[in-house]
DNA sequence: TGCATATACGTGCATATGCACGGATAATCC
DNA sequence: GGATTATCCGTGCATATGCACGTATATGCA
């Protein structure tokens, strides 16, 4: 299907169609890829994607972990609801801020993680197989890319008036 | 940002991180952008691109239409229901077929597609300006191209044996 | 014809997503 | 120091997503 170098390379077509509805379509499909081969560790690629971006980080807030997820805060609360249940992650109050509730990675949950870590692998490398390394690079340089581009305004970056 | 040609042409950078998590982090982000312009018209972009794809069609099965949308059969039972409550579309046993259900849009339905129509163009404008002519295109390409690699299987490509 | 199979569909369950709203605590400003 | 404001958070509501399972109808075969 491709040669050598860029297959899904655009020469100017004209951009047609919704930009939303192709990512959410081509998010269900791929999503279903990862969580087939995750279940086999009874979690879901937003549960694994929860524990691994816990990893190394020694606490965080539930809002500062939303915001690193650019996800919104209430549904950040109620996704850590399996895992808090499951007991793969911790959450408690901070002892500097009595508003701050602090998620942790317990033991039990980087267990987890890091039986979970050779099933992504393998869904990963099927997609990276069938989507093609180049092409691949190329996406995920689009996908981080414009994620900042749509980030919620935090009322401090135009201070220009 | 991007001189002229290429701003997120990949330069063989290694392929890192999660694809899955990548495209649901853009899509969380993205959706929002959409929803917020189509609130005026009281729908949300799923419920808009049902009505666009319903457009034209005369009657379509359940399955067909789930399947032209690589959307599970039972979501779109579902995502149909506020849009068969709003009297938007229509669900009706077909006449050939008893196990069938043909879905069409209504009158209604069309003229709130039409509504909203001008709400859609505005987001899909925004997100074109932000993202840049050339980069969304590559990034439609990258898509479209893709899904096609994570259809489930429908019994009938691989007769090898 | 009658039964086994295949097809089309809905429902129960569990999670994912985010807006609107309200409660609790911290910071600020007279 | 007390009222106002800002911050952090959970919950109610509505939708989005899909797997497992069951039901109804059509199809194919003996």
């Amino acid at each position: 299907m491709n040669a050598h170098h860029s297959s899904a390379a655009s020469r100017a077509t004209a951009v047609t169609g919704c930009t939303c509805s192709k990512l959410r379509r081509l998010t269900r499909r791929v999503t279903a890829v990862y969580d087939r081969a995750l279940a086999a560790a009874g979690m879901r690629v937003t549960q694994y994607s929860l524990l691994a971006n816990l990893r190394g980080l020694d606490g965080v807030s539930m809002s500062d972990l939303a915001e690193r997820l650019d996800m919104d805060r209430t549904t950040l609360t109620r996704n850590l609801g399996p895992l808090l249940a499951a007991g793969w992650v911790d959450v408690a109050p901070s002892p500097e801020d009595a508003r701050r509730r602090d998620v942790r990675l317990t033991a039990t949950g980087e267990a987890q993680w890091r039986a979970a870590r050779a099933l992504w692998r393998r869904a990963q490398d099927d997609v990276k197989s069938a989507i093609g390394a180049d092409d691949l690079a190329t996406l995920h340089n689009l996908l981080d890319g414009c994620v900042p581009l749509f980030r919620p305004a935090t009322g401090l970056e135009g201070e220009s008036e």
